[in-house]
DNA sequence: GTTGAGCGTT
């Protein structure tokens, strides 16, 4: 919230105002930090709003005051909510407190993500300016491969945690005369070449609706970008750091709700999503999920709260009694009993692991449906690049019997 | 046309 101070949402605007005209228009109030015009990403088109930030917060009270026109539009002038605030709109003023009790205790990301930097920076510069926070162990300024130029951004990596929480005390950072904001960097390693795939483009179309890494089993994820290690209020289980994976089978008769389950624990290192699926199986009721992690090794010098670090998770069999014990996180079982939600990693950068498999046939193999055993696309979505990043979200999504009849 | 873009290497 600090960081918003002096931040004005800016609505209605024309698409004639760029981000010129903003910072023009509200430079009569004083010195203008930043002015921002919302695009559509594809087509460039503006939104139609926009934030302008200026450098002295005090201002806005002013600013709030009076009516403004731009491009001969009247715009609509209002104090920018956090993204935190939006889905809580109501609460007067007071919204979670959570965080800044305590510190964080949770994020372990020792790396910084560093955007708008000016073009001109220098690895030195860059460095130096980050180096009083504390150690800087290394520095990366992104440039563009095909035609080298600075990207805008770039990464700074501490040595302590503790740096990177006085960096982020404050969200923006005048650095060589410009202002530039940082906020952890995404735990890259969350995001595995490879095992991101299926999902959408997979051409099987198979399931409906569960699109999107965003959405969620009950919606309540959805648009919370920030979810913290404050509770959630859905009743589920929530770990600092832990990742959620949902998996929704399809059965053959339609019985299969994979429900939820799974989730990972990192000891020391960037916990990401694991995801577990559920196999949904033609037996009624014989699918189901619960969320079962199993929090078993904290011993290290890691202060694992309440069960975090755990080193493996195992949960949810489609078929009691029948799943075959598997341990393997081949990801697969041959006869069509779902099992999902392994996960484990005890060190550095825990890669998370999501394996499901499922077959969503009757048990015994007794099938008429010989060959289509389902896949289950070990689901891992990669939480937006602006959620925090302690969090990975996983969904896991599979169509067990493929078409059928 | 009214609440946000940008995330990599070793």
């Amino acid at each position: 919230m600090d960081s918003d101070q002096g931040k004005l949402f800016v609505g209605g605007i024309s698409w004639e105002t760029d981000e010129d005209k903003l910072k023009e228009h509200f430079s009569n109030y004083g010195e203008v930090s930043q002015a921002i015009v919302m695009r559509d990403k594809l087509t460039g088109r503006p939104r139609g709003f926009g934030f302008v930030i200026f450098s002295d917060p005090s201002l806005l009270d002013r600013v709030l005051q009076d009516k403004h026109n731009i491009d001969t539009r009247e715009v609509d002038v209002k104090k920018a909510m956090s993204r935190e605030e939006q889905q809580v709109s109501g609460r007067s003023g007071n919204l979670n407190p959570s965080r800044s009790s305590g510190g964080d205790a949770y994020n372990k990301t020792k790396k910084i993500f560093v955007g708008g930097l000016p073009p001109t920076l220098t690895d030195e510069e860059f460095r130096q300016y980050f180096e009083v926070y504390g150690p800087v162990t290394d520095v990366a300024i992104m440039y563009d491969q095909a035609t080298n130029r600075p990207r805008g951004f770039g990464f700074i990596s501490f040595d302590s945690e503790d740096a990177v929480d006085r960096v982020l005390h404050k969200t923006f950072h005048d650095l060589s005369g410009k202002q530039v904001e940082v906020k952890r960097a995404l735990p890259k390693d969350a995001n595995p070449g490879g095992a991101a795939r299926s999902m959408g483009g997979g051409g099987s179309g198979g399931y409906q609706g569960y699109g999107g890494n965003e959405s969620s089993y009950d919606g309540r994820m959805d648009s919370n970008r920030f979810m913290q290690h404050q509770n959630v209020g859905n009743g589920l289980p929530s770990y600092g750091s832990s990742g959620y994976g949902a998996g929704y089978g399809n059965g053959s008769n339609g019985t299969g709700y994979g429900g939820f389950g799974g989730y990972t624990g990192s000891a020391g290192g960037y916990g990401a999503g694991a995801a577990a699926a559920y196999g949904a199986t033609s037996i009624p009721g014989a699918g189901y999920g619960s969320s079962t992690g199993v929090a078993q090794r904290n011993s290290w010098d890691n202060p694992a709260p309440s069960g975090y670090g755990s080193s493996a998770a195992h949960s949810g069999y489609g078929v009691p009694g029948a799943a075959p014990p598997a341990q393997s996180p081949s990801g697969f079982s041959n006869q069509g009993y779902g099992y999902g939600g392994y996960s484990g990693n005890d060190s550095g950068y825990g890669n998370q692991a999501s394996y499901g498999a499922v077959g969503g046939r009757p048990s015994g193999g007794a099938s008429n449906n010989p060959g289509s055993g389902g896949y289950m696309g070990g689901g891992y979505g990669d939480g937006s690049w602006r959620s925090d990043p302690s969090q990975g979200y996983g969904g896991g999504y599979n169509d067990g019997q493929g078409r059928q009849g």
